[in-house]
DNA sequence: CGGCCATCCTGCACGC
DNA sequence: TGCGTGCAGGATGGCC
């Protein structure tokens, strides 16, 4: 499933092959994905002048507002013509197009005039200059909520997904279940430094991640070699060797070592 | 305010 | 073998 990674590496290869082209016909076989009567108007004619990234959004400038796009679990976004599962269809004048591919159809493509209509409630970026240690324990101090939940929560931090709030709350050795504002200071130091790392090492796994994705479904690769929590259940804690525990929290698959992770509350 | 639930979808891993 | 069941997940909105 994309991640902020590989979001983030998508952009980029948009960057190289969508900016400058102009869009000429939208066909939307998946109308929840996208309302063509709703677009059509503001987006045929125009000329795509940049894209961009926040937290999971995509975000295709045009000359006058934006299609933003979240990929959610199984979107893509591919100039490649997909066999199968497509909801969405860009065509420029210069012939090639731009796929939306979605096989739980759960990922939106929206034209707003203004992005920041749809991206104001978003939290800091974590890997933003603005997201430092000081704020962080600023934001955490007065928050009552349990902590997994509250980090999964865009309005709170912008970016972070499931996979990674579990493996950032086991390097920082925080129990899932704990209140926010009880985790002691040099917890918080560990998980401010374990998003930014484990973020920033994702993106630069990221490349392998993606290749797996070009050649098929197969998601095992550097990325998934990586995961010393998720997925673990019931197998030996890398620390140490007690069983990785999982359970439901917030509707969340949640894992961790009973051993290596402190609730606090 | 915070927590919990359902919802949206489909493929896949189960168990019998 | 084949069928039914349940699970996975990001974000939203409703309810208590």
């Amino acid at each position: 499933m994309p991640e902020l990674p590989e979001v983030e590496t998508v952009v980029r290869g948009l960057q190289q092959t969508i900016v400058g082209e102009t869009i000429i016909d939208i066909e939307a076989p998946w109308e929840k994905a996208l309302n063509p009567d709703d677009a059509y108007d503001s987006v045929v004619g125009k000329t795509i002048q940049s894209v961009s990234r926040r937290a999971k959004f995509i975000i295709i400038e045009l000359e006058v507002g934006a299609l933003v796009v979240h990929l959610r679990m199984t979107g893509k976004l591919t100039p490649v013509f997909p066999e199968k599962y497509i909801t969405v269809i860009l065509h420029f004048r210069s012939g090639q197009a731009l796929y939306f591919q979605d096989m739980r159809k759960f990922g939106r493509m929206v034209f707003t005039k203004d992005p920041a209509d749809l991206l104001g409630h978003l939290g800091p970026e974590p890997l933003s200059a603005d997201f430092t240690l000081m704020v962080f324990m600023q934001m955490l101090r007065t928050k009552k909520r349990t902590i997994k939940p509250l980090l999964l929560d865009q309005t709170f931090l912008a970016g972070l997904g499931n996979i990674y709030v579990d493996e950032a709350l086991f390097q920082a050795g925080i129990q899932p279940e704990s209140s926010a504002s009880a985790v002691p200071k040099q917890n918080v130091v560990r998980l401010h430094s374990a998003i930014q790392s484990i973020l920033s090492a994702s993106i630069q796994a990221q490349g392998t991640t993606i290749l797996n994705f070009s050649h098929g479904d197969n998601q095992s690769g550097t990325f998934q070699a990586a995961l010393r929590v998720y997925g673990r259940k019931d197998q030996p804690c890398v620390m140490c060797d007690t069983p990785i525990e999982k359970i439901k929290l917030g509707q969340r698959g949640t894992h961790f070592c009973p051993e290596c992770q402190t609730n606090f509350s």
